[in-house]
RNA sequence: GGGCGGAUAGUUCAGCUGGCUAGAACGCCUGCUCGACACGCAGGAGGUCACAGGUUCAAAUCCUGUUCCGCCCA
C-alpha cells in the first residue's frame, strides 16, 4: 500500500472491484473432490420475480457469515444459490405484460405463453441474484439452480411418480379460493384482506320436521340454496334433542339433517350453523366428517348455477338480495344486523374471492410426516431458538393432506395422464403411451401444474443432481445449516425434512436457524404497499455493504422480531459505517507507522507472536492486548458456534475499538519513538491481522482491502483473507491477573482525566499524581507502570506508595482500594471540591448501607451461602474504608482558608 | 378460541440455571483541529426493570393474574 492511504474506505468504488477479484480467483467455488469436511448451506431460494428486501438482506448476511467463517475454519464450504419459479407470481407478472399489449394468455395458448415466461425470466429473473452479489455473498455461482431447470424438473417428476406409485398422491376435492373474474384458483399469498368490509348478519329460521325450529346465522344467505345440513355442538344442551332430526330448507324445500360437530362455536350467533359444503372450507370438512353431500350453487364465473333453481343465472351478490327478499316474504327471516365480515379479495383485480369446490391433487401426509416428526423429536434436526421446535411439531403432528395442484400454466405440469378408456391415471418419468391399468392409448395429460413449494421441498438434494448419484450429492448432502424466517417453517422447512428423509434416508440439515423477522421502527410488519419497507440497496449505497451487514447482524438476538425501519436503519447503518472506517484507520495508522520504522523487525515480531512465541522486549501492555485478543477470539468463536451473531459483532466492536484503538494503539504511540518500540510494532501488526480475520465474515470488503495492504508488508500470507485461517485462541496468552491490573491502571487514568475535565484544567497542563495503596505489595504491583501512567494521564510527577498521606491542598479520589491525590496547587475552588467529595461520600455510604442491611438480616446470615456472606463483608469493609478516607479529606478541605485563585479559565 | 414472543436508560437491545450500587451501543451534555480517524478523542449525566399479588434471607430474573404490542394456528 502506498503511504498516501486515504482516511476512508470507499465502498462505492472498492466493493465491486474486490468482489470481481474474488470471482476471478474462483474463491466461492466449492470442490466436491476435496478431502476437507464439508460445510453446506442451501439458500432459501428467493422468488425469481423478487428483488432484495430487508428480510433477504438479513437472511443472506447470516448465511454468508457462517459460510465465510467455516471456509476460514478449514471446511470445504459450499453456499448453493438459486431461485424458485414462483408459479403464480411469475405468471401474474407476464400476464400483466400481455395485458398492456392487449393480449391474454388464453389467446396466446399454453405453449407460447410458457415461452414468454421464459423470455421474461432470462431478461429479469436474475435481478435478485445480482443484488446478492452487491451484499458480498460468497455463493458458489457455478452451481446456481432454478426450480424450472431441466435437471431440477427431472427430480420433481421422479418424486411425483414415486409417490404416485406408492399411492401417496391422489386426486380429491377441496374448497379452494377462487377468483370468479380471473377464473383461477388463488394461493394464500394472492389474497388481500379487504379493509373494513361492512356486511350484515342475517338470522334465518329453519323449520324442524316434526315440530320446532332452528335459527341459524349467516353472512352469506345466498349459499343457503346449497345447504345440506345444519350443525350444532355435540355438547350444546339447547340442541341435543334436535340432533338426528331433519329440517326443511326454506325456498328449496330440501330436507337436510341436523348434525353434531365440534367445529361449531357455541358462543357465536345462535350456536347453530348452516352447512354449505361446496362453498365454505370449514363446512366442507364438516360434511366429510358427518357424511353430508355437497351441492354447488355458484359457478366458476360467480353466477348462480342450475342447482339454485329460481335464482339460476343471477350474479352471486344480486342473488343475495333476492334470496333475502324471498326469505323475508316467506317469514323465514328473523333479524338483520350490521356485521363486519373478514372479506378477502383477489390481489390483482380486487374481486371478492369465492370459496369453490374443485378437483385437486393431494399428497397423503401421514406416512411422510411421522419420520419428519421423529427426526426433530430425537434431535437429528435442531431448531434454534429451541422454542420453534414446538411450532414445527404442532404442525407435523396434525398435518393435513397437502394440496399440490394449481390451476395455472407456469410450473411443472402434473405428470399424470388420464386414460380415456378406464378413467384411471398413469404417471411415469417418461411420457407414457399406454394406460398402466388397462393398456388403453387414449391418454390425456392433466392441465394443472404443481405447487411451487412442491419443487422447493426437494431443494437440498434436487439442487445437487438427485436422482443421479452425483459427486456433489455424495460430498455435500446432507447440508449443514438452514437459515430462514419463521414464516416458512411449515411451507418449506417441514417439507424438506419429509422429502429428504423419504428419498435420501437422511435429514437435509442438522440445524435450522430461525432468525428474527424485520419490522418497522414501531414493530409492525414492513409493507411495500404502505411504503414502510426499507430497501437494503439504499443502505448499501449510503453506507456500504459491510456497514449494512454489520448493522443487521449486530441486531440478531434470540428475539423473534427485529425493528429496523427508517430511523433505526439509519442509526445502525451509520454505526456500521463508522466502525468500518475506524478499523480502516487503525490499519492505516499501523501500516504508516510500520513503514516509517523497521519493517523487517515488525514482521518478524508479528510472526513470532503468531507462532506463539514471545519476542524480546514484550511490554506489559503488549501482553495485555494479546490476552484480550485471545479472550476475544475464544468468545467470538463461541458466539458463532451458538449462532449468536449479535454477540459476535458486539465483541468485535468492543475489542477492536475500545481496547485495540483507544488503549493499545494510544499506549504504543509514545513507545514508537523509543528503543523498545520493536515489540509494540510487532504486536500492533499481529493484532491488526487477527482483527481482519475475525471481522472478515461480517465485513468482508474492508477486511480484504486491509489484508491486501498487509500483504504488501508481508507477502508471506494467503492471497485473500477469505482463505486465511480463522484465528485459534491460545490459552497460554490469556492472563486474567494481568487484565485485572490493567483495568485498575485504566481506572486511575480515567480518574485523572475526570479531574481535569471537572476542573477545567487545560488539556496540555500536566498535573502531579500521588497514589496511596493499601499495602506494599499493591504499590510494588503498580510501580512498574509509572511511565505508562505518565504518558496516558499526562502527569508531571507520580508517586506510588503504601498509606501515603495526602499532600497539602490536594483533591482525593477513590479508585477501587486505591486512594489518589492530585495536589491542587491553587488550581481549584474549595467549595467545588467539597461538593464533589460529599457526593462521592454519599455514594459510598449508600453502598455501605445497602450491604449492612443485608448483613444485619438474620435470615441472610442463616441461609445465604457462606462465600456470598464473606464477599459482602469484604465489600462492606472496603466501603467503610473509602468512607473514612473521604471523610478525612472532607475535613481537610473544610480547613482550607480562602479560595486560591483559579488558573486559566477564571 | 388455542399457542408463542415482547414490555429493562431518550432509542435499539443484553442481563443464562434468583445474589456486586441493573449493563452495552447509539443519542444527549461538557471539553478538545495533541501528526490514524470530527464517520474522531477525552469525560459525564441518564433506569420505580409494564402493572398487581405471591414464593424466598434475597426477584429484572421464579409463580399467578392484569394491561398493552406483535406473530402463528384454527
Amino acid at each position: 500500500m502506498p503511504l498516501d492511504i486515504p482516511t476512508r474506505f470507499d465502498p462505492r468504488t472498492r466493493e465491486a472491484a474486490i468482489y470481481e477479484g474474488w470471482l476471478k480467483d474462483g474463491r466461492f467455488t466449492a470442490d466436491a473432490t476435496s478431502k476437507k469436511p464439508p460445510f453446506v448451506i442451501v439458500i432459501p431460494p428467493p422468488n425469481v420475480t423478487g428483488s432484495l428486501h430487508m428480510g433477504h438482506c438479513l437472511n443472506n448476511t447470516l448465511q454468508d457469515v457462517l459460510t465465510r467463517w467455516k471456509r476460514m475454519s478449514g471446511y470445504e464450504a459450499l453456499w448453493l444459490p438459486g431461485t424458485d419459479h414462483a408459479g403464480i407470481a411469475t405468471q401474474n407478472v407476464v400476464e400483466k405484460q400481455l395485458r398492456k399489449e392487449g393480449k391474454n394468455r388464453h389467446a396466446l395458448g399454453r405453449e407460447k405463453f410458457i415461452e414468454r415466461v421464459w423470455e421474461w425470466k432470462e431478461q429479469y429473473g436474475n435481478t435478485i441474484l445480482g443484488q446478492l452479489r452487491r451484499m458480498g455473498s460468497s455463493c458458489d455461482w457455478t452451481r446456481t439452480r432454478f426450480t424450472m431447470d431441466e435437471g431440477y424438473s427431472r427430480a420433481i417428476r421422479e418424486c411425483f411418480v414415486r409417490w404416485f406409485k406408492r399411492g401417496l398422491i391422489y386426486k380429491g376435492k377441496r374448497v379452494i379460493n377462487w377468483c370468479p373474474r380471473c377464473t383461477t384458483a388463488l394461493s394464500d399469498i394472492e389474497l388481500r384482506d379487504a379493509p373494513n368490509a361492512q356486511g350484515k348478519l342475517w338470522s334465518l329460521r329453519y323449520p324442524v320436521i316434526g315440530g320446532g325450529e332452528i335459527v341459524v346465522a349467516t353472512t352469506r344467505p345466498e349459499t343457503m340454496l346449497g345447504d345440506t345440513g345444519v350443525a350444532v355442538h355435540p355438547e350444546d344442551p339447547r340442541y341435543t334433542a334436535m340432533v338426528g332430526r331433519k329440517v326443511k330448507l326454506p325456498l328449496t324445500g330440501r330436507e337436510v339433517p341436523v348434525v353434531a360437530d365440534t367445529f361449531v362455536d357455541r358462543a357465536f350467533g345462535t350456536g347453530a350453523v348452516k352447512v354449505t359444503p361446496a362453498h365454505d372450507p370449514f363446512d366442507y370438512d364438516c360434511s366429510l366428517r358427518c357424511g353430508l353431500p355437497a351441492i354447488t350453487v355458484i359457478d366458476e364465473r360467480g353466477k348462480m348455477s342450475a342447482e339454485a333453481g329460481a335464482f339460476a343465472g343471477l350474479d352471486r351478490f344480486e342473488a343475495r338480495t333476492k334470496v333475502v327478499e324471498a326469505l323475508a316474504a316467506g317469514g323465514f327471516l328473523v333479524e338483520t344486523k350490521d356485521h363486519v365480515v373478514p372479506l378477502q379479495v383477489c390481489d390483482r383485480c380486487e374481486t371478492v374471492v369465492e370459496p369453490y369446490l374443485s378437483d385437486q391433487w393431494f399428497v397423503a401426509m401421514k406416512e411422510l410426516a411421522k419420520p419428519a416428526a421423529d427426526a426433530v423429536r430425537d434431535g437429528r434436526v435442531k431448531f434454534l431458538p429451541e422454542r420453534w421446535t414446538k411450532t414445527y411439531l404442532d404442525w407435523v403432528d396434525n398435518v393435513r393432506d397437502w394440496c399440490i395442484s394449481r390451476q395455472i400454466w407456469w410450473g411443472h405440469r402434473v405428470p399424470a395422464w388420464k386414460c380415456g378408456a378406464c378413467g384411471k391415471y398413469t404417471a411415469e418419468t417418461t411420457d407414457p403411451t399406454a394406460c398402466a391399468s388397462c393398456g388403453g392409448t387414449a391418454l390425456v395429460q392433466e392441465e394443472d401444474v404443481l405447487d411451487t413449494w412442491f419443487s422447493s421441498g426437494l431443494w437440498p438434494f434436487a439442487t445437487m443432481g438427485w436422482p443421479e448419484e452425483t459427486p456433489d450429492l455424495k460430498k455435500f448432502h446432507p447440508t449443514s445449516v438452514l437459515a430462514t424466517d419463521r414464516g416458512i417453517i411449515y411451507l418449506w422447512v417441514a417439507r424438506m425434512i419429509m422429502t429428504s428423509l423419504d428419498f435420501m434416508k437422511t435429514v437435509p440439515f442438522h440445524t435450522v436457524v430461525i432468525h428474527p423477522t424485520i419490522m418497522t421502527d414501531d414493530g409492525k410488519r414492513q409493507s411495500k404497499s404502505l411504503g414502510t419497507g426499507i430497501d437494503p440497496l439504499d443502505l448499501i449505497d449510503a453506507y456500504g455493504a459491510d456497514a449494512t451487514r454489520f448493522a443487521v447482524a449486530r441486531l440478531v438476538t434470540q428475539s423473534q422480531d427485529m425493528r429496523f425501519g427508517k430511523n433505526i436503519s439509519k442509526t445502525k447503518g451509520e454505526e456500521g459505517q463508522r466502525f468500518g472506517t475506524k478499523f480502516f484507520n487503525a490499519a492505516r495508522f499501523v501500516l504508516m507507522s510500520l513503514d516509517a520504522g523497521d519493517r523487517a523487525e515488525a514482521v518478524a515480531g508479528a510472526r513470532a507472536l503468531a507462532a506463539g512465541e514471545a519476542p524480546a522486549g514484550l511490554a506489559f501492555e503488549d501482553a495485555w492486548i494479546l490476552s484480550r485478543l485471545n479472550t476475544t477470539i475464544r468468545a467470538v468463536s463461541a458466539a458463532l458456534e451458538r449462532y449468536e451473531f449479535g454477540e459476535a459483532c458486539s465483541l468485535l466492536y468492543a475489542f477492536a475499538w475500545f481496547e485495540y484503538c483507544d488503549w493499545y494503539i494510544e499506549l504504543a504511540k509514545p513507545r514508537m519513538a523509543r528503543p523498545d518500540g520493536g515489540a509494540a510494532r510487532g504486536t500492533l501488526l499481529h493484532v491488526l491481522d487477527a482483527i481482519a480475520r475475525l471481522l472478515h465474515p461480517i465485513m468482508p470488503f474492508v477486511t480484504e482491502e486491509v489484508w491486501q495492504a498487509l500483504r504488501a508488508f508481508d507477502p508471506d500470507r494467503t492471497p485473500s483473507v477469505m482463505i486465511a485461517p480463522w484465528p485459534k485462541a491460545d490459552a497460554a496468552r490469556v492472563d486474567l491477573e494481568r487484565e485485572r491490573v490493567f483495568s485498575s491502571l485504566m481506572e486511575i487514568v480515567r480518574s485523572v482525566r475526570d479531574f481535569r475535565a471537572k476542573y477545567g484544567i487545560p488539556p496540555r497542563q500536566a498535573v502531579a499524581l500521588h497514589v496511596s495503596t493499601p499495602d506494599a505489595k499493591a504499590a510494588a504491583e503498580l510501580r512498574p507502570f509509572a511511565q505508562l501512567l505518565q504518558d496516558s494521564a499526562l502527569l508531571s510527577a507520580i508517586e506510588i506508595a503504601p498509606a501515603l498521606k495526602a499532600p497539602p491542598q490536594s483533591s482525593t479520589q477513590m479508585v477501587g482500594g486505591l486512594q489518589i491525590f492530585i495536589p491542587l496547587a491553587g488550581l481549584v475552588d474549595p467549595a467545588k471540591e467539597l461538593a464533589r467529595l460529599q457526593a462521592a461520600l454519599k455514594k459510598t455510604e449508600d453502598g455501605a448501607t445497602a450491604i449492612r442491611r443485608k448483613l444485619d438480616d438474620a435470615g441472610f446470615r442463616a441461609k445465604a451461602p457462606a462465600d456470598l456472606i464473606e464477599k459482602e463483608e469484604d465489600r462492606l469493609a472496603e466501603f467503610d474504608d473509602q468512607g473514612a478516607k473521604l471523610r478525612a479529606s472532607l475535613e481537610e478541605v473544610k480547613g482550607w482558608q480562602s479560595p486560591p485563585p483559579s488558573p486559566g479559565r477564571g
